[in-house]
DNA sequence: TAGATTGTTAATCGATTAACAATC
DNA sequence: TAGATTGTTAATCGATTAACAATC
């Protein structure tokens, strides 16, 4: 049997572009596919793909490309997000309550079955059919339902308390939204959201131009 | 004059989760600090980090470290995070609207000053003090404010459309929350905010991780 | 068959890591 | 002064890109 090899992190990244695509495609009837076609229409490189591609697994036909159904099949068996996940969410602020209703998470394989957070005022009922429950009842309630994902859209100065609660309710996978640094155990994997990582792009980006083109005309 | 030296992508990731925990250290009163304890404490290499502050133009002191203050001043300078961006929304749903009460954003010197959407039903009224408006007004207004970023949180059906009025309204940088593609000139930046991405790599880690778990304990 | 496309192997590129001199 | 830390230059690593044989 061959050996787990982790799919680079740029791959992974990739992938669901590739999804996002090819369900559209599928949508318009188109039933094979070839690289050179995505590529032209993502404005990305063919090799990169067919290596992204041919890390799930699938075999293409020479000439003809994939077949679209079994390309997809293939990609969203890779990212595991043909079996549903289900997550926790602590922290029913704004972001945390429009997570609760963002459609697409379950299209992505991940299911917030409950929500939790510290302010009573905030836990009576339930936000798009999920129920909001106080912190306290989070460790017992999620070690025994065994899901093993965490999301954290709290305030930065709660979220390693809560980082931690979540490690005792036997959480593996914490994806934090808070902008603070988590120190976890090394087998606790974390993604951080890193909304201020994308602003920084974009305003870096938007200097350099600008700074380009201030060049450009004060050298005319 | 040196020329402009495009900040390389990674770094430019890595340099807001510095900045956060150096925020954190001058609260708590820390003046000076060195590369090796910033490394220690968000577990990273203290090479990396000393070649990413290097790039804000930053010079520190041997045996000593930097001044948080500089240091802080330094980062945020290069990411242009210390004069305020204007941006408008497009699309006011759930995951709209809670951008428009997000605070963390202007830290990052983001300002969503106005926001956008074509369901009538929504236009009434402010959110959090923005206001919410139809999108018939954007291209005029947006232009006439001479603003440079647009946020995209509508469906991903209307996606291709708004980014298009937001070329005509001068908008520069899209920030894309919709599940799409967007095919925009090579004079527009796109990032696309992809939170498909990070549930992949949560999804794809906690298969990796309970499949070697699975190897193991078979193999005992 | 000819040509488009796949999959693989090799070359290039860029980022990370290591080594080391400079300096406070 | 000695030692910790910076900044730079070189070596390594991994991902992207190029080249090419295989094949439908």
């Amino acid at each position: 049997m061959s050996t787990i090899k982790p799919t680079p992190a740029p791959t992974l990244r990739r992938l669901p572009k590739y999804l996002e695509y090819l369900h559209e495609a599928k949508r318009k009837g188109i039933a094979s596919i070839s690289c050179t076609t995505i590529a032209n229409d993502l404005k990305l490189d063919s090799v990169q793909i067919r290596k992204d591609i041919g890390i799930t697994g699938i075999v293409g036909k020479p000439k003809t490309g994939y077949n679209v159904d079994e390309l997809i099949h293939s990609i969203e068996k890779h990212l595991n997000w043909d079996d549903m996940s289900s997550a926790i969410l602590v922290g029913a602020g704004n972001l945390g309550k429009a997570f609760l209703g963002y459609e697409n998470f379950k299209k992505y394989g991940l299911n917030i079955v409950v929500a939790f957070d510290k302010d009573r005022n905030k836990i009576d009922g339930n936000i798009f059919n999920v129920p909001i429950l106080h912190i306290d009842k989070m460790v017992d309630l999620t070690y025994r339902m065994k899901i093993h994902i965490g999301i954290i859209t709290a305030p930065a100065d709660e979220a390693q308390e809560i980082a931690e609660l979540m490690i005792l309710s036997g959480i593996r996978a914490i994806w934090n939204f808070a902008p603070r640094h988590l120190d976890v155990p090394d087998n606790i994997y974390v993604e951080n959201a890193e909304l201020s990582s994308d602003i920084s792009h974009i305003k870096r980006r938007l200097k350099e131009i600008t700074d380009k083109e201030k060049k450009y005309s004060e050298s005319n």
